[in-house]
DNA sequence: GCCGATTTGTGAAATAATTTTCAATAATAA
DNA sequence: TTATTATTGAAAATTATTTCACAAATCGGC
């Protein structure tokens, strides 16, 4: 079901690639070098022509990329060619953020369906997602074929929560808790670990002064 | 200025081990193996020892680790023990959820300044804490020694906002903006692009099927 | 004090990721 | 047409990270 495995890293970046790709697309560029991309993304140009080249011969010697043939590349392995619904689970601070947020601007992916304890608002609708209550989290989840969560509720909940979508069918899981959750070995786990992210940039400003 | 430059792949784990050994301390356990902290935070037991070994040997054989000392040894590390101030620029959705979201909490950092160029936000506070207008980004910077700030602003002015960051003397930043900003080699930029996470979790569950 | 069970710390091996290098090719200028 | 310049793709070298596997140290019970 794939290209013959991608490295993690390289999967990482396409992304990034692809989000640059929109915006030469939209500035009406139609070729560009891996030393251009460079500058944007801020990969390395070798890098860059080493991704590529996981998927084939992308470009022209001498020439470059063709914009528009890129991104429709992209666009196909990214999925982005199709809208993908997930699921947000816990409407607080941070949940109420990623509502507002809308991924969809920026990709196709749609936040779809929502859940909270709170009974005030379960059956309402936010930022124009329905949200439902936390009992109906599997049944919605089969219901509606969701394959991805954004969990974005207390960590002392976080498992129980994670064990629900698990067997609501869910496969991929964008964890917003500090908790390390555990699932099953086919569901994939993305961690965003805020307060993480600026200790460890607080780490490097301390021991790693001048570049990496 | 380091203990011998640490891989960067093991200074990003650091706060991950540091979060569970605080959980250990509540709980009153006083020693914890490798075996037993990998389950917890989901990282390979031999790289947790050799990570730690980075540093010294901070454990004893046939024994473990003592909570405690190591615990106190990673705060030190991370300079946990001393409250570090930030700067928000930008309370816009995402920002007011991470002024709200407390990093104090959890860690030692402590947004203490928010900037927006919304003229009805100026000099209000919110949250508890101060909203300056954009203009006296620099000059605040500078009075508060700030030396951290959190970029949520909108993509179309990042650029320029980090360049006033940086005139004011930041050194980290951390950017929730998917623009891949532009700073001189002294200062420290950890992304977290939320659009991103998102697009690679669908990309490995269509391409990864079962496991890594 | 001795013995068996644990568990670290670490060389060495394996794996993953990046960077260098350069031949091949395309575009462009002369 | 031919020479010059730009740029990829891929092999090789390098660097970074993880994992294996085991000797050495420690603990706890007897």
């Amino acid at each position: 079901m794939a290209e013959t495995k991608i490295p993690k890293a390289t999967a990482k970046r396409l992304p990034i690639y692809y989000r640059y790709l929109n915006i030469l697309h939209d500035s009406d560029k139609n070729r560009v070098s891996s030393t251009e991309l460079s500058e944007a993304v801020k990969v390395d140009s070798a890098t860059i022509r080493r991704d590529f080249s996981y998927f084939g011969a992308l470009g022209k010697r001498g020439y470059g990329y063709d914009v528009d043939s890129l991104l429709k590349f992209f666009k196909k392995i990214l999925n982005q060619d199709k809208l993908t619904n997930a699921a947000l689970i816990g409407v607080g601070n941070l949940g109420n953020a990623l509502l507002n947020f809308n991924f969809h601007q920026n990709s196709n992916v749609r936040i779809s369906a929502a859940f909270d304890v709170r009974p005030d608002l379960a059956n309402t609708v936010q930022s124009g997602v329905p949200i439902y209550p936390m009992a109906e989290l599997r049944k919605q989840l089969e219901d509606q074929q969701i394959k991805i969560v954004i969990l974005t509720v207390p960590e002392s909940v976080a498992q129980n929560v994670t064990d629900d979508a698990v067997a609501g069918g869910v496969q991929g899981i964008l964890n917003f808790t500090p908790l390390r959750i555990s699932v099953p070995s086919n569901v994939r786990v993305q961690n965003v670990d805020l307060t993480n992210e600026l200790q460890t940039l607080i780490y490097f400003l301390d021991h790693y002064n001048e570049e990496d």
